[in-house]
DNA sequence: GGTTGTAGTGACCAAGTGGTCAATTAGACG
DNA sequence: CGTCTAATTGACCACTTGGTCACTACAACC
């Protein structure tokens, strides 16, 4: 279920700092190379593929396109990470933590669900979601297995907030909530929700959270 | 917000019949020819390319592949139908006009919509929904304009039966819940709501709606 | 300053794609 | 039965893709 952006937090990876400039390749003389750096070089080809991959999905995403963006060639970009289904795997997050949602006051969970949801996600740089649910979307082997694994351990974590015997249900349908909002603002931008402010999308969500989990939110 | 395959009902083109022998196409003295039936074909066509636009998405989805199927070669699906993507907006249904829901109770509304939904999208035969959500989230042009078509068709007729300032957004909402159901149980299973029968999902969604909906039901 | 490991390049490849088209031939019509 | 139309084929094309590799030249180290 994957709980959506609530518990995609970036491991960070790579350094991320942009020292190296954009290359013109057009230009000409033979070789206007780049500085060699090559952690640069892999975070500047990661971001690009976070990017693309959300952008595109992982089908239709291109290595050369990725490479372009990062300011390199599509070589360098095998020679760093072998394939494009490693490159995928390299960009999207790892599970982090389940955020200590149920910590608080039982009464404002589904607010602070839905709050760290839609910031999470609308914070510009993280495409992580929305690439992975374009590129499961896409059916390919290694985003669906990513998405799998993602969506295993992120409801192993959320289960244990939730009681009652339909716990597993709800938080399924909880997350296919989440996906389908992030499907219709996101991915394939559509009606009111696509429109609507951040906090008005907090506001509706949290109304509708709290009711769809009204049977099994502890009580409190 | 589509409502998903509440609405998808096949305006069901072609006569649909069989009468076609599979060919052998590996045989060989030159040719095996496939019987004259230009109808025929062009359902065959059409039925195979909703199973494989479902199955792998636009991007994936190959006019070989589905020629393959159809017992054609993939020169006559180009004969046929011009283009894949004229192919697809063969192949996907258009909209209908939305199964008259309101009639009935009010109070068992949720459970006809839950139900509604389930059994269209479980018929074997209807990956309508399944292939648009997935070609749609691949990104590409002709997937993407047929979906928001259906989308906003879908919305216009679906925001009259509930009321409020609101309704727009909750019958996004709602169509958000259905789209995340979809991916989950079809697109990527995943989770428990890709195990359970058709009978409890059925039971879980109508909980789910009804909970959802409330500030916008028709009063009973 | 020379040596050297390797980051980075760009030409290349095989496979697969959507799309085109001349040639075949099944079937309708006289 | 002969004629003609068009459904069907299969060879073909240009292009894109992921992946390989021999080569270049930057920068660190002695």
């Amino acid at each position: 279920m994957l709980m959506t952006s609530c518990i995609l937090s970036f491991v960070s990876d790579e350094s991320e700092r942009e020292t190296t400039p954009d290359r013109t390749d057009s230009a000409g003389d033979r070789a206007p190379r780049r500085r060699r750096n090559p952690q640069a070089s892999r975070a500047a080809i990661l971001e690009a593929a976070r990017a693309v991959f959300a952008e595109r999905g992982y089908a239709r995403a291109t290595i050369r396109e990725i490479a372009s963006r990062a300011g390199v060639t599509h070589g360098l970009v095998m020679r760093h990470f072998g394939s494009k289904e490693q490159l995928l795997i390299s960009a999207l997050p790892g599970t982090q933590h389940i955020p200590e949602l149920a910590a608080g006051d039982p009464a404002t969970l589904p607010q602070r669900i839905a709050a760290s949801f839609v910031e999470q996600i609308e914070s510009s740089g993280d495409h992580a979601l929305i690439a992975l649910i374009r590129s499961a979307a896409a059916g390919d082997e290694a985003p669906m297995r990513l998405y799998h694994a993602l969506e295993r351990s992120a409801a192993e974590s959320y289960r244990q907030i939730f009681s009652g015997p339909d716990a597993d249900v709800y938080v399924d349908l909880l997350a296919s909530l989440l996906i389908g909002v992030t499907f219709s603002r996101y991915v394939a931008p559509t009606g009111r929700l696509a429109e609507i402010s951040a906090e008005e999308l907090i506001a509706y969500l949290t109304a509708a959270i709290a009711a769809l989990l009204a049977p099994v939110l502890p009580k409190h």
